[in-house]
RNA sequence: GGGCGGUUAGCUCAGCGGUAGAGCGUCUCGUUUACACCGAGAGGGUCGGGGGUUCGAUCCCCUCACCGCCCACCA
């Protein structure tokens, strides 16, 4: 006998245990199935598990376990991502903690060697708490992005993309992170608001030039006035780079300074001459229509740099300190600092023209959270404008889906805009990029170093020293190649034949560019043929009020205490049950208590049946069943497989959860259960073998249609089940067949029967409630113009009818007696003897208020039927519809004023 | 500035052209031998505002408002 509650604190490990000694996780080797892939999107590996993990690989699970069972050789892949600047990160601040020495005083290989020590000690724990979710990833084909293999796949793609001109060294401007003293790409700099202010600075002109600046208007916007200028005016939010000015730039069209352009001014503090420059950057609508030119700080004064011939001075260390190029009092100073001593000696010094307090949005290091400085340095890039291409092409053409489909635009936009991708990163930990440096800068990129100097040495001679690129890969490079670089390519291995491209990736619309976008640019150029075929963009799951989780706000939930406390199945649950919202889960305990309460009434239900003995029969055929509520159900069971079947192929993961919480808690659990008991207790043997087969087949067919979402409770009800008797479970629930069960089981005169039933009853039930009759009291029903139908239904479910509704004796009359009150029982009508428990005006008062209720329907329905456009436009079908709901609410309107009638006749 | 979502019952959300739905919460009743992590019943919505298309609009179109997010922008 199972006990009273599920205890899914012993049961979990157990059968996660059981499930993957028997080797369910593994990909079935049959080579007539058919391969259903995912790659898991690899987390941190010496991250923990968070809830947007959990959630993003339950719906990873609920897929592999429903493909599994639905016979594909299903693979679930897992691994873990070195995340370069994240891990070193969390190194860096431990050393600190612990008062170690720093990484740079460590050395390179110290440090690294401690990174690897780490990722030792804490790399296990993510995927143990994948194992507490469930999960059934293949944990014999696990990767980890730096492994041997991986780094093979990363050093063949560089040199490959690089030998095709895809990938180049280029000095240019990159946005760059003075806390971490790397580049970072465009994806890793969020913009925030700021609070700040446009500093207007007078540059004087040199050599003694003025100019008439116009400084009153019309009301057409002409110049009434003017007045001698010897200066001209340029604003800035960042005073402190004025020292690394190599011009000033003026629209070419703008009439103020056209006199100007070919001039000079002198830059204050610097003293160096400067001139004024026509481009058409310079936007005469902003600010004093000038603009100073920062060529080495600036993406956009970069490209007026280059189109002017103004030189790039670099004034920044990479500390984002002024360096050696700025006049010696503010060398070493950082660039706040120097900020406010700009300001105050322009102040001072009078050229200081106005402070235009203002916000704007200022570039900072989504890692780091410090401001970035654009910086002039030579990095790696990839061509992502030429690898884009095919990848819009394969969303564009559906060789590849995105679900739901909106999200493709947001891939479109970015791809469509793409910029080269900086891949180079100043850091240890990650894959150290495949290029030596020889003499004159010459450059080889080899995937050995053997090679390199091999190429080397027939260039420069036997001699040649090659110095190896100091810098790291960012870590989005490798996992750019995740879904082929885990089957083990380059090899040619049999997974790499078999399993690409996978067939859906489940991911967050948060990394679509970092990961989604570059796995497409990557599979296609090095496979062929895009990664996968599908891409499931799951929500993101904010807190109960909708925020997001953070460990600084406090507001983080971890899914570890909700398993603990509620069961993995509830949170799985929940998460599968909620995932169907666009972009955001708000997540509350409320809700996974609900769902953690729905396993417990699975559990009673099974119980139920187990004191039933409902066992299961061997060779049990539903096709042969004879009662009504057992080929109702049957049907009922054939429906919801066919829900929960097209909800995951989709795949819709909320609406397989509703099917199935519908279905075995409202449907099998409320009504069929309860609907068995009379026959599970009367003396008819037959009808009762043939209840107790059918409970235990369609229990049978609940674990199965409820596994992939709650494996744990199934598995174990599957186990716990087959010990009371009936034929030995074949396999682990987890290994079991999904069924395909015939549509012919659907009866409809079962169904309608059952149907009238539980209406009646409910009608009843609500009456009783509505009239206060007291649950003990037992009236009688009487039921008028009763057809044959009606009196077959009758005697067949009269016991059903006492108990359910707790009624007194059942007859047929002609007419309602008096101190009834009707019941709509299909075509008859049914008369509740409830006089002695009548409130007369409550009663009175109910039936006025359903009338009603008719009335206006029959109003609403009667105009629409009067409606000759609506006749000759509207589907028939529908017409016919709005008939049968006129006449139906006629009838109804009908009776219970008669049934008012004999009210007020009463008294 | 460009774009994408959203606005439906107290809360969280489904529905997306033909009688407004669910879960939770609320209220009333209930120790009927699976389950109080339960059962029965009830109340609760002019589907953000305004236009339009249609026989018919929560659903399609336009527009406005508000909320959220992404991208760009440091004169």
């Amino acid at each position: 006998m199972l006990e009273k509650t599920f205890d899914p604190k012993s049961v979990e490990p157990r059968l996660y245990a059981a499930w993957e000694a028997s080797g369910a996780f593994k990909p079935s080797e049959d080579p007539s199935a058919e391969p259903f892939v995912i790659v898991i999107p690899p987390p941190n590996v010496t991250g923990s598990l968070h809830i947007g993990h959990a959630l993003n690989n339950t719906l990873q699970d609920v897929l592999t376990r429903f493909h599994r069972m639905r016979g594909k050789a299903a693979l679930w892949l897992p691994g873990t991502d070195h995340a370069g600047i994240a891990t070193q990160m969390v190194v860096e601040r431990q050393l600190a903690a612990a008062g170690n020495i720093g990484r740079r005083d460590m050395g390179r290989e110290a440090f690294v060697e401690r990174v690897w020590e780490w990722k030792a000690e804490s790399g296990g724990a993510i995927t143990n708490q994948l194992r507490r979710l469930g999960a059934s990833c293949d944990w014999s084909r696990e990767r980890f992005t730096l492994d041997e293999g991986l780094s093979a796949a990363v050093r063949k793609v560089f040199v490959q993309l690089y030998k095709q001109n895809l990938l180049y060294r280029d000095k240019r401007l990159v946005n760059w992170d003075p806390q971490f003293q790397t580049a970072i790409s465009d994806l890793e700099v969020e913009q925030r608001e700021v609070d700040g202010a446009y500093w207007h600075f007078a540059y004087p002109l040199a050599d003694g030039v003025t100019y008439e600046h116009p400084v009153a208007f019309d009301d057409e916007g002409k110049p009434t006035q003017y007045e001698t200028r010897d200066y001209i005016v340029v604003a800035t939010t960042r005073p402190e780079t004025m020292l690394g000015d190599t011009g000033v730039a003026v629209h070419p069209s703008d009439e103020r300074y056209k006199a100007l352009v070919g001039k000079d001014v002198v830059l204050p503090i610097v003293g160096r001459r400067i001139p004024i420059v026509a481009d058409d950057y310079a936007d005469p609508t902003k600010g004093s229509g000038a603009v100073k030119i920062t060529p080495a700080h600036d993406f956009n004064d970069f490209g007026v740099g280059k189109r002017a011939g103004l030189p790039a001075i670099n004034i920044l260390t990479p500390e984002a300190k002024l360096n050696d190029a700025v006049p010696a009092e503010y060398q070493g100073m950082d660039r706040f600092a120097a900020r406010k001593a700009i300001v105050a000696r322009a102040e001072e010094e009078g050229w200081l023209k106005e402070i235009e307090k203002t916000k704007h949005m200022v570039p900072h290091g989504d890692r780091s959270g410090v401001v970035i400085e654009p910086y002039l340095t030579d990095q790696w890039y990839v061509d992502a404008y030429t690898l884009a291409q095919p990848a819009l092409k394969a969303v564009e053409t559906g060789e590849t889906v995105f679900e739901p489909k909106h999200w493709e635009k947001t891939y479109f936009e970015w791809l469509r805009n793409i910029e080269p991708w900086c891949v180079s990163r100043q850091l240890w930990w990650g894959h150290r990029i495949p290029a030596w440096f020889g003499p004159d800068g010459s450059i080889f990129v080899e995937e050995t170093e053997e090679a390199a100097y091999a190429a080397a040495r027939e260039q420069f001679g036997a001699d040649v020293v090659l110095n190896r690129d100091e810098d790291v890969l960012d870590t989005w490079f490798s996992s750019a190649l995740w879904p082929f670089s885990t089957l083990g390519w380059p090899e040619k291995t049999p997974d790499v034949a078999r399993f690409y491209p996978t067939s859906t990736l489940v991911t967050g619309f948060d990394i679509i560019f970092f990961w989604v976008a570059r796995m497409m640019m990557m599979g296609i150029h090095f496979m062929g043929e895009a990664p996968f075929k599908q891409v499931f963009i799951n929500a993101l799951v904010r807190d109960e009020k909708g925020a997001k989780m953070s460990k600084s706000k406090g507001n983080v939930i971890d899914p570890l205490a909700l398993i603990d406390e509620l069961g993995c199945d509830a949170v799985r649950f929940t998460l599968t049950a909620m995932s169907g919202q666009a972009r955001d889960i708000k997540l509350s305990k409320q809700r996974i208590e609900g769902y953690r309460n729905f396993g417990t009434k699975l559990w009673n239900a099974t119980r139920f049946a187990q004191m039933n003995g409902c066992i299961r029969v061997e060779g049990f055929d539903p096709a042969t069943v004879t009662q009504p509520i057992n080929k109702w159900i049957r049907g009922e069971v054939v429906k919801t497989l066919g829900e929960v079947t097209k909800a995951l192929e989709a795949p819709a993961f909320d609406e397989a959860a509703g099917s199935l919480y519908r279905f075995i808690w409202n449907v099998f659990c409320d009504w069929y259960l309860e609907l068995a008991k009379p026959i599970l207790n009367g003396e008819d043997e037959a009808a009762k073998a043939e209840t107790r087969a059918t409970t235990a087949w369609v229990l049978d067919q609940i674990l199965i249609l409820l596994h992939p979402v709650m494996p744990f409770i199934t598995e174990e009800l599957w186990d716990q089940t087959a010990q009371e008797g009936g034929p030995a479970r074949e396999a682990l629930l987890i290994s079991t067949s999904w069924p395909d069960l015939p549509e012919s089981w659907i009866d409809a005169e079962a169904a309608a029967e059952i149907g009238w039933l539980v209406d009646t009853v409910g009608e009843i039930r609500s009456l009783r409630a509505e009239m206060n009759v007291p649950p003990s009291a037992k009236p009688a029903l009487a039921v008028v113009g009763a057809g044959e139908g009606t009196q077959g239904r009758l005697s067949r479910h009269r016991d059903l009818l006492v108990s359910l509704a707790r009624l007194g004796e059942i007859s047929l009359v002609e007419a309602a007696p008096a101190g009834t009150a009707p019941v709509v029982m299909g075509e008859a009508t049914g008369a509740l003897g409830v006089a002695e428990f009548i409130d007369v005006a409550a009663e009175k008062a109910r039936l006025t208020k359903e009338i009603a209720g008719h009335v206006s329907e029959i109003e609403k329905t009667g105009k629409k039927l009067g409606n000759p456009d609506f006749l000759a436009r509207a589907k028939p079908e529908v017409v016919d519809e709005n008939r049968e709901r006129l006449a139906e609410a006629e009838a109804a309107k009908a009776k219970l004023e008669a049934a008012l009638q004999r009210l007020a006749a009463m008294g």
